[in-house]
RNA sequence: UGGGGGAUAGUUCAACGGUAGAACAGCGGACUCUGACUCCGUUAAUCUAGGUUCGAAUCCUAGUCCCCCAGCCA
């Protein structure tokens, strides 16, 4: 830091270049146009947070950070008719596990709304506002077209008493929903429709989380929102692009105004994500119509869906981080978060081994009623994680997929003849194969080496394949479930016609999973790798008899893109 | 046909008049007791047409294409 510059001045240096917003932020510090930053995250309370509001929030609350300024969490609860105090505390808790602090400033758009209204009569004895008796249709088509201009309200001309009259008994709930509005006098032939006389007051006897039954009108979006940010001396505003002809609006309230400050709008482009849609609308009726289990089904690209399948916060801020922020629209392949959930697994789950879909193997010398203890390091690249006993025995159960009775040339796996690694145990050769009257492959007879012992051949003998497995009889059962995308086409409809792109194979459950008796009892909610399959959770549902695991992601699997696909 | 935005490798983002670069994906290889990880190499882009300039992704002009807006939703 250089002499005489401000901790905010030197963080600008250092966060300015990453984004557009960084750069204009950066450039307000140095410029002393603000001497500290103050962002907002406002969610609406009316469903669950998702991977597209994980953008917004780390943009909003790591801009705050890296800059040395604060982040406020403010309800948007503008509209009791869809707002839920469930969804109230859904969203803090999500934002608290995404790692970030608001510290004491947690605010609702409710916090303002005496204010809100005492604003809303200075505008209208300034002439700026007016009550309009016009019905819902009037207005439509009073309005206009994206073509045509808007015609004026033949209420557009009321004085100012009587405006503050009909206003104040909207308060009051004198008049039935829809009856009236509030309305600014803007110009009904902008070419920005936003600026025909937008609404500002709506009544609507309902309950408000927060308010109760108080108010009988209350402030729209638009009217509230900037208003809010000037309160809080919010100094940038984010928000995505749908809001950018909103902007003219937003400083249109701030400049008639006596606010306290004076914030600025800015917008960058929503989240998209191939096969899957986040669009509050879409879950909300994948929930309502039980498409999926809840908000927080592991299929479901919400925080809380996310975290129940395992995918760690920091995989969540790093994937935001990836995609960067910028004004163009764009679908970010799901991949990308794919990859930031196991480069973060990958360094911190600890390697246990499990059998999703088990074929049973006799090792036909190995002596009968007998077992030992072998060594498995729990983390190869993390040797402070130690090591545990795993059992081996006659019996064993190995995985369906790593046997084949007539191999193809690149399976280098189990086939009649060939000898492979059991991992941390022996080399095994297989000697036979056990079918039932359908032919169906049931069992296989294989022999040890017990030279091998602990997995390397003393005459220095290679094998071309490790594979994973469990001892019959040592090993828990469990239930594994394993999830694909929820939507089978990369650009699902995001509207009505979202049911049919979705993807019927999205959850698929084993019921005859073996896992090795370490990952049983530990009721541990951190992820572990299953070795040679992927990344997977303990799951809520799981009870002391029955483990349910979650996989969060597969391992990178070049061998089955090869071969063209496996599950 | 109104208003507001946006176009750079397959994808997402940089480059702010001076050698178009990264990440993911892809492809090839090395390593490996995970067909993982890691490492190395490699394919691949400035929407179009003019203009200004010694020099243009960047500035100017004219087009093209895409997105958003006609809730008393946010």
């Amino acid at each position: 830091m250089a002499v005489g510059e401000s901790k905010a001045e030197a963080a600008a240096g250092e966060a300015a270049g990453r984004d557009f917003i960084r750069d204009i932020v950066a450039a307000d510090l140095t410029s002393g146009q603000h001497k500290t930053v103050v962002t907002r995250f406002p969610p609406e309370p009316n469903g669950y947070l998702h991977i597209g509001h994980a953008k917004s929030i780390c943009l909003n609350f790591g801009v705050a950070e890296e800059f040395g300024g604060r982040c406020h969490l403010r309800f948007d609860d503008t509209n009791p008719t869809r707002e839920e105090q469930e969804f109230i505390d859904a969203i803090a808790r999500d934002v608290r596990w995404l790692g970030f602090d608001w510290g004491g400033h947690l605010y609702h758009a409710s916090d303002y709304f005496e204010r809100l209204y005492e604003w809303a009569e200075h505008l209208i004895r300034a002439g700026l506002a007016y009550v309009d008796d016009q019905s819902q249709e009037e207005m439509r088509v009073n309005r206009g077209t994206l073509t045509e201009p808007g015609r004026n309200s033949p209420f557009r001309d009321r004085s100012v008493d009587e405006n503050l009259d009909l206003f104040r008994r909207m308060r009051a709930g004198e008049f039935p929903n829809g009856a009236r509005v509030l309305r600014a006098k803007i110009d009904m032939a902008s070419g920005n429709i936003n600026l025909r006389d937008p609404v500002l007051y709506r009544i609507l006897h309902a309950a408000h989380p927060r308010t109760g039954t108080e108010w009988k009108i209350y402030p729209s979006y638009d009217y509230a929102h900037g208003q809010s940010d000037a309160i809080e001396h919010i100094t940038h505003s984010i928000c995505t692009l749908e809001f950018e002809d909103h902007r003219p609006l937003y400083d249109w309230f701030l400049e008639h105004l006596p606010v306290p400050s004076r914030p600025r709008q800015y917008e960058f482009a929503r989240l998209n994500l191939t096969y899957t849609v986040l669009s509050k609308r879409v879950l909300t009726k994948l929930v309502q119509d039980g498409h999926v289990a809840g908000w927080d089904d592991p299929r479901m690209p919400t925080i809380a869906g996310l975290r129940r399948r395992g995918v760690p916060p920091q995989a969540v801020r790093d994937f935001v981080k990836r995609i960067g922020v910028a004004k163009a629209n764009s679908v970010v392949d799901a991949g990308v978060l794919d990859f930031s959930i196991r480069e973060h697994l990958n360094k911190t789950a600890q390697r246990r081994m499990a059998v999703l879909r088990p074929l049973k193997v006799v090792i036909e010398n190995y002596p009968e009623g007998h077992d030992e203890d072998l060594d498995a390091v729990n983390h190869p690249d993390d040797p402070s994680t130690g090591s545990r006993k795993i059992k081996f025995g006659r019996d064993l159960y190995i995985e369906r997929d790593d046997f084949m009775e007539n191999p193809p040339k690149k399976f280098f796996r189990l086939s009649p003849g060939a000898e492979v690694r059991l991992r941390y145990a022996y080399f095994i050769t297989c000697k036979s194969v056990v079918k039932d009257d359908k032919g169906k492959v049931v069992e296989l007879h294989c022999t040890y080496d017990p030279a091998t012992r602990g997995g390397n051949a003393p005459d220095g003998r290679k094998v071309k394949a490790t594979i994973h497995w469990v001892s019959a009889a040592h090993a828990k059962t469990a239930e594994v479930r394993l999830y694909n995308p929820l939507f089978n086409k990369p650009d699902p409809a995001g509207g009505e016609g979202f049911a049919s792109d979705l993807n019927p194979q999205s959850l698929e459950v084993l019921k005859d999973a073996w896992l090795e008796p370490a990952l049983v009892g530990g009721n541990s909610a951190e992820p572990v790798q299953f070795e040679r399959l992927g990344y997977f959770v303990a799951d809520p549902d799981s009870t002391p008899e029955r483990p349910v695991f979650n996989r969060t992601v597969g391992l990178r699997d070049t061998f089955a893109k090869e071969v063209g696909g496996k599950a």
